[in-house]
RNA sequence: GGGCGCGUAGCUCAGUGGGAGAGCGCUCGCUUCACACGCGAGAGGUCGCUGGUUCGAAACCAGCCGCGCCCACCA
């Protein structure tokens, strides 16, 4: 655009428009390469954050659009200063959800991924990801996410899946995984064993059985409750606890087993409460967790009664086999009751795991699985934290539930029954019952030359996302991308993945690059609802960010997001958005205000001539420095806050009014070089919370220039302070508003001028600017003060205010007395502290002389009051 | 069961030992030559409750009440 057509723009627009300047913009920065860093250097060099890759499946949320509002502004902040900033982007491949997303097509179609056969199904989701896969990338573009788009990454690529496949192989051979009967969670909708961190509870209202076991010797009974009855038919023992004398005698017994027959043992073990129920508890290690644990320890019979569909196996005898489960407890109560061995039913509210992913209540069985043993791996991560290398952010309370975790860390089931994920490259030889482990393919057995097969489990998906801060990089081989981002520098996340995620990519960070994966994890807030509830589109309380974006611009809800986040979960506000979409106007129209004023010809530059200007540019530098170290220490909320504040505050409210009569002015040269390099560091300053409308009005100042995005921050300069113009703005703005504040008590209107004597000090410099701004004709204070009507106290002094016909008596008496009443309340506070011997004694000598000053200021105002 | 957090203006939230803050909403006054998505002025708060520490507490400590989250294998 030529100069003029800039002009142009600018004296039409008088409202900035987001949706029509934001997509040039970003492309802009695309065009100039300024997301893409080439890899040299090294890490300690540069900046880099991984971002949590989103699931394929996903849509941009609110979690993502205010994380990815956190990294943007640490990115750019970083960008701008000069350090080689990598943004590393990728996509997750995200098993359950992906898989579960394709069966729906399918079934829509009318057929299954059983029909289609493994290879078909595989097929399929890539064909789903390479159509819908992309999506949510393009979303954080709208968002102006500066991520390295050059170089995207998927957890499924060739070169990612290869790590995975060297990190299972490299854990196996160092004995951290095993493969073993074990207990696991198994979710019966996925078909699939799930990790404990991917159950939840939740409350049921179950009926609690009680059972009667006869005793062998013919002697009476044990009774047992339970509210599982069906799953009695794999009972292997009873168990009492050891000091509990009413069954003391029975240890060692034998019960009987009712429907099933079975000779069941009554064991001793420590883990039974005798205060519970009848204090005996029946012990199914084939379908509890608890039982599982005790049958081991007491060399139990372990069997299987429920198998993999959910349904009874052969196992639970020909009555029963072929039932769903709950069709089987049914029955089984039903015999139970026919025998009288039922004796009792209660209703029984209790926590119950449940499928995080598919909402099914967990089914507990012993299945063959692969696991990951974390407590050697657990040890590094948290002396990591423990010795401060690793940070969050806050640190209380993440610090301490990290380490308890880690703390008490159990193995970790990693395999899944899916089809889509990394398969394990495991392979059998089921004549010689050989296992062998490799990245690739062994060929044929080695002892009895049998084909081998391939273990039909994938990895779960967190398995491979641990790997992510490093994988992405080219790792295991030693890329310039390797050795110029990583270790990379922050990982933002939300809480709700710090065991997830988190703890797992510091573990194997450490133990596969020697090094730790980052060094800081700033723990944002969690948004919820506007009404506390869960944002979810399910509940119908979601918010879409792109509706925000196309209502009031990706920079409004990035202000907006970045402005109502701190530690705490927080309602969403849409006032903060909108406080960010006016925030961007005012931009927009202050620079309208500097540029369409300034001559031609002016570059920026701090050219003080008054005080006003001396004091914006030392209070420009306080804030730099103030907001600085709010970046510094993760308090980005507060910094984006304190950037408000000073701008639209400071600089609009005051410094722009201050400067006007100078700009409108023929000798405007000097005014208009340091109103523009002002408003070139509020520009550089917001860039990183909101950086198309900064970069918009950047490419308007005069001069040839750089994109904004990377430009650097001024350096701190002390010569810049002035703490004596900061004092005379601060009292200035003091006089200003009691003098506009006493104009409204008494009724003058705004259009008449009134006449005073300005009897204060500290105003030599400020004087013109008080009586321009309160529409004041002030004349310094005589020997003759008889003619003043009312007293104004002002900071140093007061005007006095010379007969008017423009106030209301009535009104200023009313205020006279307002304010000598409000003047001995203070009064009599001050003469109370400064009474108290202790206050006088024990407080700091300059809080004390601060409170004489204070109650002598208002004695002498009160004395001036009742002299008018 | 264990752990953690929160309770501050009508609403959403900052504030961590020396006179209670922001945005929105509300009241009054302004179409003042950047912006009415604006300007100026203002009202509104026993900082959940009760004790304690301190010269001084919204802040620190203890207890209580209310709300929320995380972890956990009492059938």
């Amino acid at each position: 655009m030529s100069q003029d057509e800039l002009r142009k723009r600018l004296e039409e627009r008088t409202r900035y428009e987001p949706g029509e300047v934001e997509p040039g913009i970003f492309a802009r920065w695309e065009a100039a390469g300024v997301f893409h860093p080439e890899p040299e250097g090294t890490a300690a060099e540069s900046f880099s954050i991984a971002i949590p890759p989103p699931n394929v499946t996903g849509a941009l949320h609110m979690g993502h659009a205010l994380n990815g509002s956190l990294q943007d502004l640490l990115i750019r902040l970083n960008r701008m200063n000069g350090r080689r900033s990598k943004w590393i982007l990728g996509t997750d491949h995200a098993g359950i959800a992906t898989q579960i997303k394709v069966e729906q097509q399918l079934a829509e179609e009318g057929t299954s991924r059983q029909e289609l056969g493994r290879e078909r199904f595989t097929e399929r989701v890539w064909e789903w990801r390479e159509r819908y896969g992309g999506t949510i990338l393009e979303q954080y573009k709208r968002l102006g996410a500066s991520c390295d788009y050059e170089d995207e990454r998927f957890t499924m690529d060739e070169r990612y899946a290869k790590a995975v496949l060297h990190v299972f192989v490299e854990l196996h051979r160092k004995g951290f995984i095993y493969q073993d009967d074990y207990m696991v969670n198994w979710d019966p909708g996925m078909r699939s064993a799930i990790s404990d961190l991917e159950v939840e509870q939740r409350s049921v209202e179950d009926t609690l059985y009680s059972i009667d076991y006869p005793l062998e010797s013919g002697s009476g009974s044990i009774t047992v409750a339970t509210v599982r009855p069906e799953t009695m038919l794999a009972d292997t023992a009873v168990a009492v606890h050891p000091d509990d004398e009413r069954y003391r005698l029975l240890i060692g017994e034998h019960v009987i087993l009712p429907l099933v027959g079975r000779r069941l043992r009554v064991i001793a073990d420590e883990y039974v409460d005798p205060a519970f129920g009848t204090g005996a508890l029946k012990i199914t290690p084939g379908h509890d967790p608890n039982d599982f644990e005790i049958g081991r320890r007491h060399g139990l019979e372990e069997i299987s009664v429920i198998g993999e569909d959910g349904r009874m196996t052969a196992a639970a005898g020909d009555r029963f086999e072929g039932m769903t489960a709950d069709e089987a407890r049914n029955a089984v109560v039903a015999a139970l009751r026919e025998e009288g061995a039922i004796s009792g039913t209660k209703p029984y509210v209790h926590d119950v795991p449940h499928s995080h992913r598919s909402g099914r209540r967990i089914e507990p069985l012993i299945s063959r699985q692969w696991f990951c043993d974390m407590t050697e791996l657990a040890k590094p991560a948290i002396a990591a934290v423990r010795e401060g290398r690793l940070r969050f952010h806050p640190e209380v309370p993440h610090t301490q539930v990290y380490l308890d975790w880690l703390e008490n860390i159990r193995p970790w089931c990693v395999s899944r029954q899916l089809w889509w994920g990394h398969r394990l490259p495991v392979w059998y030889c089921d004549p010689c019952e050989e296992t062998f482990v490799s990245m690739e393919s062994p060929g044929r057995c080695g002892s009895c030359d049998a084909e081998l097969r391939q273990d039909e489990d994938v990895l779960d998906t967190w398995f491979s996302s641990a790997l992510w801060p490093f994988a992405t990089l080219g790792w295991p081989e030693e890329t310039p991308e390797l050795r110029a981002f990583y270790p990379t520098n922050v990982l933002s996340t939300a809480r709700d993945i710090i065991f997830l995620w988190v703890a797992r990519m510091v573990m194997f960070g450490i133990e596969f690059t020697g090094e730790l994966p980052f060094t800081d994890v700033p723990v944002h807030s969690t948004i919820q609802a506007p009404d506390g509830r869960r944002m979810s589109k399910s509940l119908g309380t979601g918010i879409d960010p792109l509706d925000e974006i196309e209502a009031h611009g990706a920079d409004a809800l990035r202000f907006g997001l970045l402005a109502m986040a701190s530690d705490q979960d927080v309602r969403y506000s849409p006032q903060r958005v909108k406080q960010g979409q006016e925030l961007a106007n005012k931009l927009w129209n202050a620079s309208r205000l500097v540029l369409l004023a300034a001559p031609a010809g002016v570059e920026p530059a701090p050219s003080p001539e008054t005080v006003e200007d001396r004091w914006i540019l030392s209070e420009l530098e306080r804030a730099s420095r103030r907001i600085s170290e709010l970046y510094d220490g993760f308090a980005l909320s507060r910094a984006t806050l304190e950037l408000y504040a000073v701008f639209w505050d400071e600089v609009c409210d005051w410094y722009l009014e201050l400067a006007k009569p100078r700009l409108y002015s023929d000798d405007n040269a000097a005014v208009s070089a340091t109103l523009l390099h002002v408003l070139e560091r509020c520009l550089t300053m917001l860039h990183p919370v909101m950086p198309f409308v900064t970069e918009e009005i950047w490419s308007y100042l005069p001069g040839e220039r750089d994109l904004l995005a990377t430009t650097p921050w001024a350096a701190p300069d002390d010569a810049l302070l002035d703490p004596g113009a900061e004092q005379a703005v601060e009292r200035l703005k003091g006089a200003v508003t009691a003098l506009r504040r006493y104009r409204d008590d008494v009724g003058a209107k705004p259009s008449v001028r009134l006449a005073g004597r300005l009897a204060a000090e500290g105003y030599d410099d400020t004087a013109g600017q008080l009586g321009r701004l309160t529409r004041f004709d002030l004349e310094p204070a005589g020997a003759e003060n008889g003619d003043a009507v009312a007293l104004i106290a002002i900071p140093g002094g007061a005007v006095q205010l010379l007969p008017s016909d423009d106030i209301d008596p009535a009104e200023a008496e009313r205020r006279r007395e307002a304010r000598r009443g409000a003047l001995e309340t203070e009064i009599q506070r001050a003469e109370g502290k400064l009474a108290n011997e202790r206050f006088v004694e024990r407080a700091p000598a300059e809080v004390v002389q601060a409170e004489r000053e204070k109650l002598q200021r208002f004695r002498d105002e009160l004395d001036e009051l009742k002299g008018q």
